[in-house]
RNA sequence: GGCGGCAUAGCCAAGUGGUAAGGCAGAGGACUGCAAAUCCUUUAUCCCCGGUUCGAAUCCGGGUGCCGCCUCCA
């Protein structure tokens, strides 16, 4: 099977071919620390997430980059009026992200590089640039020379004159061209800076990027990605600045995702109708908004909201009883390897699920095969004779599939019923054995409020936590 | 003005030529002492109007509605 993705660049769906048989370098954008994440920020990372795992899965040796941008004008803007310091703000958001991503299952990147602490790089690139005429300084700032090259414009599919036409960009004399942008801004007093050949300042946003992935996976990445506001202007700048720097193609698969929406509008900081990840897993499981944000396919919009997350908390109900379901029955299954008929049944799930996901990463496909793989396995389980090895063969699916890849399925052990409880159970097994159905459902009832339900079964009496 | 996207059941959502995946909710049935869980069955004029085609949700043209990017934004 081959992976195929849509690159923003082409706008085609193209065969995932790395510069190394089995290595990818990817670098997807991180986020501003300046304040809490929003679900909206949380679905690139949610998503790329899964793409990581799926290229590991595919045997990939994936080397994962996601920075943090720790100063801007919005770091500098927050942590004056709150009185504190750019490094604290970002410092305490930083901690606050990685708890919103240990929440939704998001691993962490190899490596998280932070802006501030790539300032030397940072300055090397724009030296090499002002060198081979691609940028200027003014005053102390340093600006990129947009159209220097002709093919400005090429990820976004803006004319260079469609551009100038439409630029509606904040007066600034010192620019030669309303499109070129700043790779270097002075600082003003008081502010965060460092030292330059060209006066105390701070790098613009763009430089970065490059200069970041060019350190930690070369030249040209595999994988680029990020939300699709982050298109333009930002990797369209990220781009040339990067290839007038080293020469050689900045990236070969340039992925963006569509936007999480408040009713039809785009939820944005900018617009104030953002939904917090912080308060959201407060509320609900997180698995659950995982799963809301895998629900739909990466590129297309997904509208938030509170009914639809309960909705998906219903349905994981259905995986995890399907996995209790299967361990349960381990008790009493024969020995005995997977059956013929069982395996056959697996490899057509396994390549259901990567018909999905080599199909642009259609995540919404491949969960829909987990529903599948439930169904079959609840099948299997009326089946008065099992094999554990069966047994055990679903069971993998589900982990391999569902918690490795997608991150939606709890394999976590069984937990151990206390000795007051599984008391309780027997009584309960007597009295049925005596057709005292009053006594056993008061235990029943008595054991519901405690939030463990009981299932009768053919194999034995089932439970679970509620 | 330029570029792009979306419109599928009560709700979420997949699906780019062969008469509609999956989930949630609902209905009926099986199983059960009763339940629960599970399984089976069931629920769609694919926004509108034309066209191409043996055949279109899917392609083309024209509408209608909504949205995004072109400026900070995942």
């Amino acid at each position: 099977m081959t992976l195929r993705v849509y690159n923003t660049q082409t706008r085609k769906l193209e065969l995932f071919q790395p510069q190394q048989d089995h290595k990818v370098q990817m670098y997807v954008c991180g986020p501003t620390v300046y304040n809490y994440i929003h679900i909206g920020n949380a679905r690139v990372f949610v998503f790329f997430d899964v793409v990581r795992r799926y290229l590991e899965y595919k045997g990939y040796e994936v080397t994962y980059v996601q920075n943090f941008t720790d100063v801007d004008d919005r770091l500098i803007e927050t942590a004056q009026q709150e009185g504190t310091s750019v490094k604290e703000l970002a410092e305490r958001y930083i901690e606050a992200y990685f708890e919103d991503m240990d929440a939704l299952g998001v691993r962490r990147a190899d490596i998280h590089p932070k802006a501030t602490e790539h300032i030397d790089e940072m300055q090397s690139g724009i030296q090499t640039l002002i060198d081979k005429g691609y940028a200027y300084e003014r005053n102390g700032d340093v600006y990129y020379r947009a159209l220097r090259k002709d093919d400005y414009g090429k990820l976004s599919h803006q004319s260079m004159d469609e551009l100038k036409a439409g630029a509606r960009i904040d007066v600034n004399e010192q620019k030669e061209n309303p499109l070129d942008f700043a790779l270097w801004k002075k600082a003003k007093p008081g502010e965060i800076s460092w030292e330059s050949p060209w006066g105390n300042g701070r790098p613009g946003w763009h430089i970065e990027c490059s200069a970041m992935s060019r350190k930690y996976l070369g030249d040209t990445l595999d994988i680029h990605a990020g939300g699709m506001d982050l298109c333009f202007p930002h990797h369209e700048n990220e781009m040339a600045q990067s290839e007038a720097w080293t020469g050689k193609p900045f990236a070969r698969y340039w992925l963006h995702n569509g936007y999480i929406n408040m009713g039809s509008e785009k939820m944005s900081k900018s617009l104030g109708n953002i939904v917090r990840v912080v308060e959201l897993r407060q509320e609900y499981a997180p698995r659950a908004l995982r799963y809301f944000l895998l629900s739909a396919h990466y590129r297309n919009p997904v509208s938030f909201s509170h009914e639809a997350i309960r909705q998906i908390e219903n349905g994981l109900e259905r995986f995890d009883t399907a996995v209790a379901n299967l361990r349960h029955r381990m008790q009493t299954a024969n020995e005995g390897d997977a059956d013929q008929e069982v395996r056959e049944e697996l490899d057509r799930l396994t390549g259901e699920f990567e018909a999905a996901m080599d199909d642009d990463l259609n995540t919404a496909n491949a969960i829909s095969v987990l529903f599948e793989a439930v169904k079959s396995a609840q099948s299997m389980l009326s089946r008065p004779v099992l094999s554990k090895g069966s047994l055990t063969a679903y069971l993998d699916w589900l982990r391999r599939f569902g918690s490795e890849i997608l991150g939606l399925i709890d394999m976590g052990e069984e937990e151990g019923l206390d000795q007051e409880i599984e008391a309780l159970i027997e009584e309960r097994q007597q009295a049925r054995a005596v057709r005292d159905f009053q006594r056993a459902d008061a235990i029943r009832d008595q054991l519901a409020a405690q939030g463990i339900i009981l299932e009768d079964t053919p194999q034995g009496v089932r439970w679970r936590r509620k």
